[in-house]
DNA sequence: TTGTAAGCGTTATCAT
DNA sequence: ATGATAACGCTTACAA
């Protein structure tokens, strides 16, 4: 690939590259005149300035990182699409990098995005090790950051969560209400403060109805995660009355293997997901689902970034909780 | 941010900023000591090569950008974990931009990764216009280009595909051996090569078994289109007795809005999806549904994309074609 | 208003 | 085996 300079232009219209540069950045003083003659010879030469050579010597690049930890839910997708909507308006473009619920990969990914100097990153955990004093170390040098979903517990950053309490409280709560008392927990890993905080909620909906809470898993976010649980459980004849999923994605799983083992849902388990995706109104049943704003987190992750990005320097570290929904449907709910 | 650079280095270690180069770049001569010394030194002040700079001088990035159309499905999500897993273990790393099913996001989405030098370029179609000369003048720029699942017709590329025509023949023919006459059929833009050759197939189908065809609809792949056509469907009272559906979203969508209507399905509509997604198998009623090599699309795509890569100059675009399964359920079967 | 020139962090070509 | 130095394409003082 062959690329047009300021260089060419410059010689082609006898002028120095730094008038060439002013015509593109209307801040520095230029006769319009001149501008309209570069401006015109650039486009007819197929000019496009090279981002490269500015992010060397301006240090920054317009471009804003997100890492996200997995592409198989559409939870990821949506957010991205929410915050690139806001970032895009600013000017920023956005470049993705997924993790595949990999640590390593993920500091892989964050390393090389600081090197082609994003002027920030928005992240959601793909776990808890290792990579949180990287990041500590980049709020040190001041990189502007925002962590969304799943967060780090101990780091001074901007970060944008779903009220995971209130509503494991609210699906265990809807869950006791319908008549269910062994009640399953399933979520992420534990050090996830979404994980924590789920739990909590799931707890203190049992506290709060005087009923002992039952079995905890921790487990991923995918349909194999809900399929391998599922059949420990059968294999071990363990079934509980009813289950709140880590996610939709593992309660389907979950509701094929026990559909295929014979057993009736909600009849014989009960199952509640948590981050709805479109297709909780379509399986069968039709599965009781905590509604998440995917498309708000990532705008509010961007507008936090882009708080950041504009007081370079003084900047106050916070957190927007969203709020949600419970949809309930077939799922979690036995006529009578 | 503040950056340690090669020249920190070499004046810590009193030597000259292009032996350090030589000691990160093994191609050049250097004494193995002082070798270790400039590595050791760069890790104790926490150098990291800038890739800024390096692209700058050496006019590539190792990046390859991927362009795709959409984040709704989890199709393309797939395909880009297929080329991620080949691309990385050949050092490249991922830009990913989507076009939200814009041409005019599309093209800026190129031109932002051409201005970023990646060194190649993996892009399904958003749809086709004013994006393909654009394209065409990449190509004659030697810019490596791989087009996948959503290709331009008379571009000379190598384009990975998947064989529309023979898995739209074969669900047709299905429909039509489990009785059904008039069969719908919906794919996405007319200008798009896939809906071309599934039209090819669904026609062929109808010739081979001499049956007249059905009404044909274009619209988009999402459930939102699903959803429309259902809709004006029933409104128009005029209801086909099968459907062959753009993709499994749009499928869903249609069940749904049918269900809720009071149809059944598949007795009094038989529903086809395409590209299967993991809920054909969930929802209610299973979804018959062609299946599409979704991984190995994007490996396919990275290794062409690697070959332009390795003999730059001579190259002969190739069209790889992926086979396919039907995957056949509850909602194109009726049990007599 | 415009030109000159230094510099961003590398690589790569010359010398030495 | 190593050092000096000119690029890469741009921005930005500073000078004119």
């Amino acid at each position: 690939m062959k690329y047009v300079t300021i260089k060419d232009i410059a010689k082609e219209l006898n002028v120095a590259v730094s008038t060439v540069s002013r015509a593109f950045n209307d801040k520095y003083d230029i006769k319009p005149e001149t501008r309209e003659r570069i401006l015109k010879k650039a486009s007819e030469m197929g000019y496009r300035p090279n981002p490269i050579a500015r992010k060397l010597v301006q240090q920054r690049s317009y471009n804003i990182g997100i890492i996200i930890p997995e592409f198989e839910n559409s939870f990821f997708p949506q957010v991205i699409m929410g915050a690139q909507e806001i970032l895009y308006q600013h000017n920023y473009q956005v470049l993705i990098m997924q993790s595949n619920e990999s640590i390593d990969l993920e500091i892989r990914n964050a390393k090389t995005l600081v090197d082609n100097m994003v002027d920030g990153l928005i992240i959601s955990l793909s776990g808890v090790g290792n990579n949180l004093p990287y990041y500590e170390e980049l709020t040190e040098k001041k990189m502007p950051l925002v962590f969304f979903n799943r967060v780090p517990e101990n780091i001074e950053a901007s970060k944008v969560v779903f009220d995971d309490y209130k509503w494991a409280f609210f699906a265990t709560e809807h869950l006791i209400h319908q008549g269910f008392k062994d009640i399953l927990f399933i979520s992420g890993a534990d050090d996830l403060i979404l994980s924590k905080n789920r739990r909590r909620g799931y707890d203190d909906a049992h506290k709060k109805h005087r009923i002992p809470t039952g079995k905890k898993i921790n487990c991923g976010f995918s349909m194999k995660d809900g399929v391998q649980i599922a059949e420990n459980l059968i294999s071990q004849n363990n079934i509980p009355k009813a289950v709140l999923a880590a996610n939709d994605a593992c309660a389907i799983g979950m509701i094929r293997v026990f559909k295929d083992s014979g057993f009736k849902i909600p009849e014989d388990i009960a199952i509640v997901g948590f981050s709805e995706t479109k297709m909780a109104a379509h399986i069968s049943p039709t599965l009781t689902s905590v509604e998440q704003p995917t498309y708000e987190m990532g705008k509010a992750a961007a507008q936090l970034l882009l708080e950041q990005l504009q007081n370079k320097g003084i900047h106050i570290p916070q957190t927007i909780v969203l709020n949600g929904r419970l949809n309930v449907r077939e799922s979690s709910v036995v006529l009578s």
